[in-house]
RNA sequence: GCCCCCGUAGCUCAGUGGAUAGAGCGUUAGCCUCCGGAGCUAAAAGCCUGAGUUCGAGUCUCAGCGGGGGCACCA
């Protein structure tokens, strides 16, 4: 907000220094903490140090904290009290400016309303990033793990897509392996031709054939002969039936087709109720024909070793490519010894898809924390290969997402369906919407319980940093007090009825309508600390994006809300003293509101009117 | 054995090398003549240990202790 000032006394300390023979550090500016003003502060800590260091060739003791307190001192009797600068102060090695409080609240609220949605939106980075994430297993069903990977997602796309990249949402189901092939295995000996009505009892119904082929094909305790008997013929069908799909047999890729459908049916559904739209769609079905043709590149290159003569694999040794002598990256297989591929080599094939056909300078995996080593080898192999993108691939592992009696596991039923958990939370909301707010229309509350129902979800998601596990607990996720989403939706409900009365009480229509506001009165320090965050949203964009932590824009989100409320509890505004300063107010409510529809925004959670 | 995360208040977690380490939950005490109490105000309570780097370390380095995850033909 105040860069050109803070540039021109910079240049000002700068020569200041040079004329004094005093080894200027690098100045860092940061604002000034524990304050009811806003400012912009500087150290000259570094300084003193280095002229410290040079004494001590000569005999000479600087002490550094009184050193740096006597140049702030003296620059601030260079420097005076410039433009835009209220007052300057010295203290403890500090140089702290303070900017004049009517122009910087009125630059901060008029940019916010004028740039409206776009408030914060970060230069074009001219570089294009494809976020990978959603990649749950077809035929299967998408659990609270897959939830928090989706939103993860998600968030961090729509931030890297306002800090100024080209961003590109892209899924990858699993869509073909053993645990498929399990299902149809079932479905064809025990099921055929059933088939759920409804896309998610439907989708879910094929968890439960996942669930019961993994028992009938899993040796138990004390099994006895006969047992051990139908169990083997059960696994030789399964494994006949996946030799028949990787030969092609039709009626098997039928039936593998059309049962994935049913899958992807679910899956977009959800994805389409929590707000994302993937642009891109790869199949891992789809990797394997061309994975077999990077493999023998990877040969030709001299960077895999065939050792399938001596019975082995095709594997790379990563650390000795690399020259390391200590284990790090180690040895992996790219083809099994009966020429088959691994998850690995489709990675490798899909990642040269995405730099070649897609233009991709920089790649994100979101994918749990637990496939770490795979990615550090696959981004080694990258590299190895000439892919200069491999630099900028980076793996963003998140914790996983447990149950308070401990993992789960679909095998064991320990497994929370996230469209019971969506289902249930609009059933908690809606109920808690008719204590709260009796005389909304069953329309409007249908509406407000999915948007508050699934922001407190979301938000009880992106509130936890990507490498936390975190303990899945329906009723710590769908608690509306304290720290959460719907805490936040409230905040802008409350902004929004503020503007809603001011119109009603047909003052003025518009916003716009306003006077001009002008911050020439003594503001409350709630009024300070609420206009203080507005300014901050940029660099929390910035950050957010560049950090790939959504949390950081969570912990935002809520700190707004939280200066909203206590604004707003102490503070009049439609009561205020004066019209002008009534006006004043009104504009910072609808700053802020815009501000709390921005942030909500980037984590994916709508805001709602009202609630 | 090696690699990656994590260790901050009773619990769950924030915290660009910089000034007085912050929230939520829980506990305790207050606040509905006032723009929506899904709220507000306040109190008690804390950096795993030991070295090192630095003018300055919760933050960086190393070691230790404690917890979680992962280590070639699963994904």
């Amino acid at each position: 907000m105040f860069t050109q000032e803070t540039l021109q006394i910079e240049k000002e300390i700068r020569a200041y220094c040079a004329a004094n023979d005093i080894p200027l550090a690098e100045l860092k500016w940061a604002p000034i903490p524990f304050n009811g003003e806003w400012g912009t502060s500087t150290s000259f800590f570094q300084t003193a140090a280095n002229e410290a260091k040079a004494a001590k060739a000569t005999g000479k003791r600087v002490i550094v904290p009184q050193r740096a307190q006597e140049i702030a001192e003296s620059v601030k009797e260079v420097i005076g009290t410039p433009k835009g600068i209220s007052h300057v102060e010295a203290v403890r090695g500090y140089l702290n400016l303070y900017f004049v409080t009517e122009d910087f609240a009125e630059r901060v609220i008029a940019a916010i309303l004028q740039e409206k949605s776009q408030f914060g939106r970060g230069k074009p980075k001219h570089e294009r990033v494809m976020v990978e994430y959603a990649q749950p297993n077809t035929h299967h069903s998408f659990h609270i793990g897959h939830y928090r990977n989706a939103i993860l997602g998600e968030s961090l796309s729509r931030l890297l897509e306002f800090a100024g990249f080209e961003t590109l949402r892209a899924a990858y189901p699993g869509d073909i392996g053993l645990g498929v092939i399990t299902v149809l295995w079932i479905y064809e000996k025990f099921y055929k031709g059933q088939e759920p009505q409804g896309i998610h009892e439907r989708g879910q119904w094929l968890l439960k054939l996942y669930v019961e082929a993994t028992n009938l094909l899993t040796k138990k305790e004390n099994e006895t002969d006969d047992e051990r008997i139908l169990r083997e013929k059960y696994d030789a069908e399964r494994r006949e039936m996946y030799r028949k799909w990787d030969a092609g047999d039709e009626y098997i890729r039928d039936l593998w087709l059309e049962t994935r459908e049913w899958s992807l049916d679910e899956l977009r559904d959800i994805l389409l109720q929590i707000g994302i739209q993937i642009d891109t769609w790869f199949f891992e079905s789809e990797e394997d024909e061309p994975s077999k043709a990077v493999v023998q590149e990877l040969l030709d290159l001299d960077i895999a070793t065939d050792e399938r003569p001596e019975g082995g694999a095709v594997i790379v040794k990563i650390d000795e490519k690399l020259g390391l002598k200590k284990e790090k990256y180690r040895t992996n297989v790219l083809l099994r010894n009966d020429g088959t591929t691994l998850y690995l080599t489709k990675d490798l094939s899909l990642a040269k898809k995405k730099f070649n056909d897609f233009g991709v300078d920089r790649s994100i995996y979101v994918v749990d924390v637990r496939q770490s080593m795979h990615f550090m080898q696959a981004f080694k192999i990258l590299e190895l290969w000439g892919f200069e993108q491999a630099e900028k691939c980076y793996h963003l592992g998140y914790g996983f997402v447990s149950l308070p009696g401990g993992a789960m596991s679909a095998r064991k039923g320990r497994v929370v369906i996230f469209k019971d958990v969506a289902d249930e939370a609009i059933r908690r909301f809606t109920e808690t919407s008719k204590e709260k707010n009796p005389n909304l229309s069953e329309e409007a509350r249908a509406e407000v319980a999915e948007t508050v129902g699934l922001g407190a979800l979301a938000y009880a998601m992106l509130s936890v940093d990507n490498s936390r596990d975190t303990v899945f607990d329906m009723d710590v996720a769908l608690s509306f007090e304290g720290r959460t989403g719907p805490y936040i939706q409230n905040a802008h409900v409350r902004a929004a009825s503020i503007l809603k009365k001011f119109k009603v009480e047909g003052l003025k229509v518009e916003d716009k309508n306003l006077k001009p506001a002008t911050f020439n009165f003594e503001l409350t320090p709630h009024e300070v600390e609420l206009i203080e965050l507005l300014s901050r949203f940029p660099n929390v964009v910035e950050d957010a994006a560049n950090q790939y932590r959504p949390m950081i824009m969570a912990t935002y989100a809520y700190d707004l809300a939280s200066a909203f409320h206590s604004f707003y509890h102490a503070v009049p505004v439609l009561k205020s003293e004066t019209d002008a300063i009534r006006d004043a107010r009104l504009r910072l409510v609808a700053a802020a509101k815009q501000v709390l529809v921005n942030s909500l925004r980037l984590l994916a959670i709508k805001a709602p009117e009202v609630m």
